[in-house]
DNA sequence: TATTGTTATACTCTATAACTATA
DNA sequence: TATAGTTATAGAGTATAACAATA
């Protein structure tokens, strides 16, 4: 067996650290397995979340937002709207932009998405009491924090494996007339 | 900011699920930053554990013990090899089998990696007292085990990013003749 | 001229599947 | 015929950089 020479610190399982590392993948894998039935990839995931959470905004912000470049978040952007979950609507002040907005479908969605991860919660913590998951939710928070960590955002979209289902979009028909806008600047 | 429409459970960090795959991913990549200064990548310092742990495997034991198809292991050894930290050496029962040894160059880097890995267990765990991050590998320790996770092997070698940094390897020079060996079989 | 959104291209990484040597 | 190791190849996914529309 295994005895695990530089999993970096006491204990037969390796330091705080590593097993930090080794749960923390364990637990996204098995959330990617979860909501596969629902047809998402926690990249997708995330985005219904960020756009549920601060609608409107342009896909530029939410592709830095996600750390993820404007030509990558295209198409990504594109499947989610192609299933009616997300809306593209033009900002009337200024054309350059898209705001983003959960449909009627994606907050459905998102509502099952929720229900998910509280499953999710309850499989990944069997092994410990309600006080104990309190705990240890106390504990995490406080390392986040103090690392830097921003709320809700998981700093693994840039790496996270994406969505192989991808078939090439139908071009998007031309946007209707200009309706001319007397206020100019943004 | 964002308020963590979906993270799994209450708080406004997410539930315990949520904070070990965030904090997970923060860690993982912390300590790729810190051993990048070895020249190693986390799935390098992976293997050079392995071997140092269960020396003497073949190449497809150790492929198959990080997940791993073997037409990868190939050149993924190869690197470290070219490096002088493991060793190839054939074995005379079975000579289709190559056993994987450290090199002492190899030992002399895995004494580095353990003082990285105990730096890293410091600076993830500055925020809390030696107590509490004792408690932390107690519970952590404990989910791993429920979850069914192998001590000291990170389930994420799959999906990590390999080194990009990768020359096509010279021509292997042919082995020494066949030293004839009397028993025949595995 | 700068910026948003988009598309094209070149590059990297990967797995599948042949292939060689040995059993 | 089966297996360890290796190599070739074809496919997927990515970022860089050009591009169009709007400001």
């Amino acid at each position: 067996m295994s005895t695990n020479a530089v999993g970096g610190g006491p204990g037969p399982q390796g330091g705080a650290a590593f097993l930090l590392a080794q749960l923390g993948a364990h637990a996204a894998g098995r959330f990617a397995e979860r909501i596969d039935g629902l047809d998402l990839t926690p990249a997708q995931a995330g985005l219904l979340r960020l756009v549920a959470d601060t609608p409107g905004r342009s896909q530029r912000e939410l592709a830095d937002a996600l750390g993820m470049p404007p030509s990558r978040f295209v198409p990504f952007a594109d499947e989610l709207e192609e299933r009616g979950l997300i809306e593209r609507r033009r900002n009337p002040r200024d054309r350059r932009l898209y705001a983003l907005h959960l449909t009627d479908s994606g907050v459905a969605l998102l509502a099952e998405l929720r229900e998910a991860a509280a499953a999710h919660e309850q499989q990944i913590c069997q092994a410990l009491s309600p006080d104990e998951r309190r705990q240890l939710r106390t504990l995490l928070g406080r390392v986040a924090e103090q690392q830097g960590l921003t709320p809700g955002i998981h700093p693994g979209y840039r790496w996270i494996r994406p969505d192989r289902t991808h078939r090439p979009r139908d071009p998007r028909p031309p946007e209707t007339p200009p309706t001319p806008d007397p206020n100019g600047s943004a």
